[in-house]
DNA sequence: TGAAATGTTGGGGCG
DNA sequence: ACGCCCCAACATTTC
């Protein structure tokens, strides 16, 4: 019998355990991928970069095995009932969507293709927990984190990883469509050659975890928050795209703060990182017009502003506060942006410039090659203050100071802006400041080889705090 | 996973 | 010696 293995955001054979279900009971298997837009979102830029070097790797690996993996571009539906006939496919095995539109889609194809005898099945795997299951003691969905973290972190029991499976067999003849064809990579202008720090491919995924593991996680407590240091684990994209399985890094990162006396602190930071994304995914399974819709009805309310100009300067790094700038400009160099420098630019975009978050939110997809539907909407209705458990509003951080507390010697900054370089530390994160001589002797003029700042801070916080008056609750 | 405004305290300069 | 003031340095409150 033939069975059909539908790849989506599981690009991995080690621990995958629908891949190893799938071939304990086939022969004759194969492994499909389709390139479909129209059922969630569109990939963004970055992402399409990525997927293009991870179907690369995939296609290599399975290779080796004398496995083809079958590209499709189109309509998923269609090309599934097309292979399931042209193959005489019996079984279908994928993993489930927790993305509430895919879901949706795959349970209309599991109740199609069940009423013609064929077994499609939806395995768990991509999150640790069922979003379904996790309820408060009154019997509610959490919406606060902490209580969350507590209670879910006792859920999370090991299981035995599960090898790559090296006995994987085809029979049929697979005809695909090339990768190249599909042209996942951008060509004119070619914008990718600052993503050469990436290698996606559930390989590289192994070795950055390995990495992270002997070096980031001892410290990771306070230097996750430090973009001027390489203190984060860098593993975003290849959980997105399930590279790496989450159940692995986990259990992984659990092994060692047990093994290794000192690698509490940093692994418990870590494990609470990775259930912010399980936090963002069960938000999004509970409210799924999370990506779009203030989760805070309160916030429809906002005045927000549609400063086009603004908006380009951001996104461009020309506002004239350097850690915001820079950001900005890494993000776009090299699909990646330091989380705590995330929270400065939503921070900056939403509360300084006024701008609504969904603006930024569909700019991090289009740039970040982690771009996730539930982490990047969770990040930025918390930063809006719109989200679950978010920030006050009248949180609003001070780009300057948070530049000089978590870039204390403006590498960073220098890093990525690159025309400040010769600014003493005194005046990195805010030139406006500097005198005019140092300016002179920086080679600095303000306004033509760095723009000036294209709003006050002082001013903007107030108005900022007085435009989130609209929003409260009337009956206090 | 703030920052600014406001309040309090205590050491030291000074008349 | 004493009180007064100044003002860091912290602490608390407010946005």
């Amino acid at each position: 019998m033939t069975v059909l293995y539908w790849f989506q955001n599981d690009l991995r054979l080690y621990d995958n355990p629908v891949l190893s279900a799938a071939a304990t009971v086939t022969d004759d298997l194969i492994p499909v991928f389709i390139l479909d837009d129209t059922i969630t979102r569109p990939l963004g830029g970055a992402q399409r970069w990525w997927l293009h070097h991870s179907l690369t790797a995939l296609i290599n690996k399975l290779k080796k095995q004398g496995i083809t993996l079958l590209l499709r571009k189109g309509n998923t539906q269609q090309i599934l009932i097309e292979l399931v006939q042209k193959y005489n496919v019996t079984a279908i095995y994928c993993h489930r969507s927790y993305e509430p539109a895919m879901l949706q889609y795959q349970q209309a194809l599991q109740r199609y293709f069940a009423a013609q005898e064929i077994i499609m099945h939806l395995f768990k795997g991509y999150l640790l927990t069922e979003p379904s299951i996790v309820k408060n003691k009154s019997g509610n969905y959490f919406k606060v984190f902490t209580p969350y973290w507590k209670f879910v972190s006792t859920l999370i029991t090991p299981t035995q990883l599960l090898p790559t499976p090296n006995k994987l067999s085809q029979r049929s003849k697979i005809v695909s469509e090339s990768l190249a064809s599909w042209q996942l990579l951008p060509t004119h202008p070619d914008w990718s050659h600052g993503f050469a720090i990436w290698q996606a491919g559930e390989d590289a995924g192994q070795q950055v975890l390995q990495h992270f593991i002997e070096h980031g996680l001892q410290n990771y407590a306070e230097d996750r928050d430090r973009p001027d240091r390489l203190g984060t684990s860098r593993l975003s994209p290849y959980l997105h795209f399930g590279e790496i399985s989450v159940r692995q890094v986990w259990q992984v990162i659990k092994q060692a703060e047990i093994a290794v006396p000192g690698l509490q602190k940093g692994a418990q930071a870590f494990l609470r990182q990775l259930i912010w994304r399980e936090f963002s995914y069960y938000l999004l399974w509970h409210f799924p017009l999370f990506y779009q819709k203030n989760f805070r009805a309160e916030f429809d309310k906002f005045p927000w502003l549609n400063n086009q100009s603004h908006l380009r300067a951001w996104q461009q790094g020309l506002t004239g506060y350097p850690i915001v700038d820079a950001g900005m400009r890494e993000l776009w160099a090299t699909g990646y942006l330091h989380n705590r420098v995330r929270m400065i630019v939503a921070s900056f975009l939403t509360k300084h410039l006024l701008i609504h978050w969904c603006e930024g939110e569909k700019w991090f997809w289009d740039t970040l090659v982690d771009a996730d539907l539930a982490n990047n909407s969770a990040g930025w209705q918390w930063v809006a203050g719109s989200g679950a458990d978010a920030a006050p509003y009248f949180r609003i951080f001070n780009p300057t100071l948070q530049g000089e507390k978590f870039d204390p010697n403006g590498e960073y900054v220098r890093k990525w802006v690159p025309e400040l370089a010769n600014l003493p530390n005194k005046y990195i994160h805010d030139p406006s400041q500097a005198p005019r001589d140092i300016l002179t002797a920086a080679g600095i003029e303000l306004g033509h080889s760095y723009p000036l700042p294209i709003v006050n801070h002082k001013i903007a916080r107030e108005t900022a705090l007085k435009s989130y008056q609209a929003c409260r609750k009337t009956n206090k």
